[in-house]
DNA sequence: CCCTGACATTGACAGTCATCAATGTAATCG
DNA sequence: CGATTACATTGATGACTGTCAATGTCAGGG
């Protein structure tokens, strides 16, 4: 469901920036809060962070869910709404789930803040 | 109750990263949610946007009112939320208040990005 | 001194969210 | 094939959030 990339065509309703309104427009702003939503949680943020930090820059589900000390089915859960703000990307190999960093996706995403 | 700035101490439980979890601390990570969480939805967005962009760098309540199409106690509790947050500067002056950007503030929370 | 205008606060309500227990699915092993 | 292991999904529940109507506050004007 990519979120980030789609927030290249920044649908607005008319055609150029409507003349007295030179910000954000509503469609784009809610594209741009889609992905802030799935920061605004200390578990989410510790999540991406304990998978940034890891060596082999992937980690499985049982690797997350101690030290969240979360159960397995919330880690999951948290794991769903990353991949689809498109910060994290999952790839299942035999029984293991693996969960890396979308490169770039945390530095497009602070763009963002820079293109408000 | 300025947010940002207190991101600084980083209170972490013990003294240094407890040898196994180098990632980001429960506290810290809740600390750091917080602004996020005020950017987590679509008016605040837009509100930023809109201050960020009048050229004389601060805005009224009034202002904010219309182009957002929401009544004004909603616009005010947005505006708080963001100040308390530490992105928005709140100045009364006479009967009008003014927000501006508190400076460095969208940076500094890009920065929490990179450094997760 | 009352009245108006600008903004904040309160209370209420509907919608969303984080969490868990229970269950489902799918791959591996014996 | 049956059992186990790793993970996802569902359903339920308590907590939080965005919004508005009503009210409060406070400065300025008549």
């Amino acid at each position: 469901m990519k979120l980030l990339p789609m927030l290249d065509q920044a649908t607005d309703e008319a055609c150029c920036t409507p003349s007295g309104v030179p910000a954000l427009g509503a469609e784009e702003a809610k594209q741009k809060a889609l992905v802030f939503k799935a920061l605004a949680d200390p578990n989410r943020l510790r999540l991406l962070s304990i998978v940034k930090a890891d060596a082999s820059g992937e980690s499985c589900v049982c690797d997350l869910t101690e030290p969240l000390d979360l159960g397995q089915p919330t880690v999951s859960h948290h794991l769903k709404i990353l991949v689809e703000a498109g910060l994290l990307h999952r790839e299942k190999r035999g029984t293991w789930a693996y969960y890396s960093l979308v490169p770039g996706a945390l530095e497009e995403t602070a763009g963002l803040l820079a293109t408000l």
